[in-house]
DNA sequence: TGCCAGTTGACACTCAGTGCCACAATGCTA
DNA sequence: TAGCATTGTGGCACTGAGTGTCAACTGGCA
């Protein structure tokens, strides 16, 4: 075992690895979203990143991987303000304050995301794989609402709530081309699904 | 053309046509509960079907199409149920007493939602396609919704909402050992959010 | 310079899923 | 009951995802 710890890019190496992920993730995207994610074998994204089919595996597990980079992002994004709430603040409140983050993200990402809605809704599989997030953050959301001593059954259905009416607030935005209030749109659900969380332990 | 309508079962070939499905779909769920789902390949449930390889992808377009027979079924269930209001009942009424009605059907199979649900937290592609009946469940719902006039927004939202908390619901109904009245908590869950279905247009 | 560890490419393999064609069983009709 | 069209089935070959293995290469370090 090397002295070394594992992501401390100082040396040549590691810069060409993250290069080379970085490469794959770029031409796949561009790929899909030329062609549509069915259409492009990993064959094609690894001819086009000049790298060996095999070498491709190594980066990503699978195909689909290498379109959810920001969905994986966006999740760690979240649990890092759902770990860090202020001093005192209720438990719904951080959720509030970290789902805002979010949404301004989405906002600043709108372009990006258009795009990648785009390929997503052509093909089923992708949708299925992101629904899988959606489960992610409900986890992160429960934990975050069960911080404040309340039921752990009530914030995990208040969590469950949330996420699911969020997914469709985003999908509106998104259906209505990513041009709407997405924080205000947010909010109001979140207003309405405040009485849901757990009450004060 | 013939003119015989397609599902008109009365002759000795849909009759057979019909044995066949069944048996491959009892097989492949016999195997998948003994061995796990991706330790079963499409040839080992041909071969306990008496049947080819080939045969299997005429009656289900992917092998885990083999394992959600009963989804499939419930969702079916549950639209009839949503399609039938009775009459000058509140939309929100009619999804309640749908949703009642899934979870006594639930209760009903106990057994066998156990032995699915084992195969099914083993094996995430099984569960990334799980959750896209979630999906077609909260499209259903939301139309039964939006039936009273309301805003479709709304009901869009309030679905979102129903479909995240009562999967949650569900799922720890689950997790116990599926034992505790699920019906009560889906109620429960209901009563919680009642507020959010879209006023009366 | 030479060793060590990690990265890569090449090859072979399994398995899901599909297109195609020949064959057999079924149902209808003469 | 013989003959016909229809339709289900099996076999085969193919593409593409994903994995194991091994030899060759490259950066880091003494």
């Amino acid at each position: 075992m090397t002295a070394r710890a594992e992501g401390e890019q100082g040396g040549l190496r590691d810069r060409k690895k993250a290069a080379s992920r970085e490469a794959l993730e770029r031409v796949a995207k561009a790929l899909f979203h030329a062609r549509g994610f069915g259409a492009v074998t990993v064959d094609d994204i690894a001819a086009a990143a000049n790298v060996s089919r095999r070498t491709f595996f190594r980066y990503f597990p699978t195909k689909e991987d290498a379109f959810f980079g920001r969905r994986a992002a966006q999740l760690e994004a979240l649990c890092a303000l759902l770990a860090a709430p202020r001093p005192g603040e209720r438990p719904f409140r951080t959720v509030r304050r970290a789902l805002v983050a979010l949404s301004e993200q989405h906002v600043a990402s709108r372009e990006e995301i258009l795009r990648e809605h785009r390929v997503l809704a052509a093909s089923p599989e992708l949708l299925a794989k992101d629904l899988e997030w959606d489960r992610r953050a409900l986890s992160a959301l429960a934990v975050a609402l069960a911080r404040g001593g309340g039921e752990a059954r009530r914030a995990r259905l208040a969590a469950g709530a949330i996420v699911g009416a969020l997914r469709v607030v985003i999908e509106e935005w998104i259906d209505g081309g990513a041009v709407g209030d997405l924080r205000a749109s947010g909010e109001d659900a979140l207003d309405l699904l405040e009485g849901l969380a757990p009450a004060r332990g």
